[in-house]
DNA sequence: GGTTATTGATTGACGAGTCAATAAAAAGGC
DNA sequence: GCCTTTTTATTGACTCGTCAATCAATAACC
C-alpha cells in the first residue's frame, strides 16, 4: 500500500532509528537490517533511499550536528555579549545535545571520521564553527583567545568521552567543570 | 619446524602486531588474519594461544595501559613534589604513549569500553590510578584538588580524540595546553 | 503505462572459530 | 644410546554465520 511522498519521512525515521541504534548498542556494529527494523521498514528500502550504509551513518552524523548549530545559535541569540562563551557551553551540553544516545552517537562517529574522509570533513566544519564562536566570545576576555577556544574545545570533547563511558554524568556536572575552566581562562579566579 | 618456548614470543608479537595493526587500519575492524599476518604467523595460532579476538584486544589494551603506567611511575620518581601534576602530564604525552599508533588503539578502545564489560574495568581501573595520583599531587594546591584532576583528566582525553582526529599535533603543544590549565587551576596565573 | 513505494529472496564476500593433520622436541622406559 | 609416547607448535582447509547490496516482483498511484 505505497503512498506518494514517503520518501522525506522514510529518510528521518531511518536517521532517528541510526541514533537511536548506535546509542542502545554502543557501537559501530549496527546492521542496516537493525536499523530498518526499528525505523519499521525492511532493510532493501533503506538502501533503496540511502544508497549504502556510510550514506546512512553520515546523514545521522549531519542530523546530530545541525540540532547542535541549531541549540548553539538559540543560546547564542539569547546571551549577553559577555556570556557568550558560556553559551556555547551551555549549548554543548544541552538536553538535546547530551543524551546518552547521541554522546554514544558521537563516539562512534569519532571513529569513523578516522577512517572516512567526509566525516572527517563534517567534524572538521563543526570544529571550526564551534571554534570561531568561542574566539569570537573569548576576544579580549582571554589573554589568547585561540588557545583558551582551543583548549575548551578538547575538554568538552573529552567531557563528551567520558559521559559515554562513565556513569551517567550529569549535564550540569559537565557545564560547572567547563565553566570553571573557562572562568580561570577568562582570568576571574573564583 | 617448531622450537619450544615460543608461547611468549608469540603473545608478544600478537600483542605488538595488534596495536600496529589498529594504529593503521583506525577502526576496529581489524580481523585476526591480518594481525596474524603481520606477526609472523597463522590466524589459528593466534587463535590458539589467546581463544578469540577479544583476548587479542584486551591483551593489546592492558600492554598499553602497563606502557603507560611504567612511564607514569618514571616520571613520578624522578620528579619533585610540587612536580608531580607535571609530571604525570609528561607522562600522558611521552613517546611511549603518544605514537600515532597508539593513540588510535586508544580510540578503539573507548568504543570497546562502551560494550566490553572487561575493557571497561580496565579503563576504569587506569582512571582511577590516574586520578589518584592527580589527587595526590594536587592537595593542597588547588582549591578542590579532586574537581581540579577529574578536570585536568578530561582535558587530557579530549587531547587524545584531537590528536586522533586531527593532524599529527605535537606533543608539546598539548603538555604546554594541559599545563597551562593545571597552573590556572592551581592558582599561578601566568 | 509510467512512476513511486516496497519487500522477500538471493547473492557474494568476508571473517571468527574449529579441527584434523604434521612435525619437532622432550620424557620415559629399557 | 635407541624406541615409544606424550607434549608443544603450527597450519591449511573447512564450517558456519552474518551482512551489505542487488533484483525481480508486487502493488498503489497518476
Amino acid at each position: 500500500m505505497p503512498k506518494l511522498g514517503m520518501e522525506p519521512i522514510r529518510r528521518e525515521a531511518i536517521v532517528r532509528a541510526t541514533i537511536a541504534e548506535l546509542g542502545q548498542s554502543r557501537s559501530l556494529d549496527v546492521t542496516v537490517s537493525q536499523i530498518a527494523k526499528r525505523a519499521g521498514m525492511s532493510s532493501a528500502l533503506a538502501h533503496h533511499y540511502f544508497g549504502g550504509k556510510d550514506q546512512i551513518f553520515l546523514a545521522a552524523m549531519r542530523r546530530i550536528l545541525a540540532d547542535f548549530g541549531a541549540e548553539a545559535r538559540a543560546e547564542l541569540k539569547a546571551a549577553a555579549p559577555e556570556d557568550r562563551a558560556r553559551a556555547v557551553i551551555r549549548a554543548c551540553f544541552a538536553p538535546s545535545c547530551f543524551t546518552p544516545d547521541v554522546i554514544a552517537a558521537w563516539m562512534t562517529f569519532y571513529v569513523m571520521a578516522q577512517t572516512n574522509q567526509d566525516a572527517l570533513r563534517l567534524w572538521q566544519i563543526y570544529q571550526s564553527r564551534i571554534r570561531s564562536n568561542l574566539v569570537h566570545a573569548l576576544k579580549g576576555r582571554a589573554e589568547d583567545p585561540r588557545d583558551a577556544a582551543e583548549t575548551l574545545i578538547a575538554l568538552i570533547d573529552g567531557l563528551y568521552i567520558r559521559a559515554a563511558l562513565g556513569a551517567p554524568e550529569q549535564p550540569e556536572l559537565a557545564v560547572r567543570q567547563a565553566t570553571t575552566i573557562l572562568e580561570t581562562l577568562t582570568g576571574r579566579r573564583s
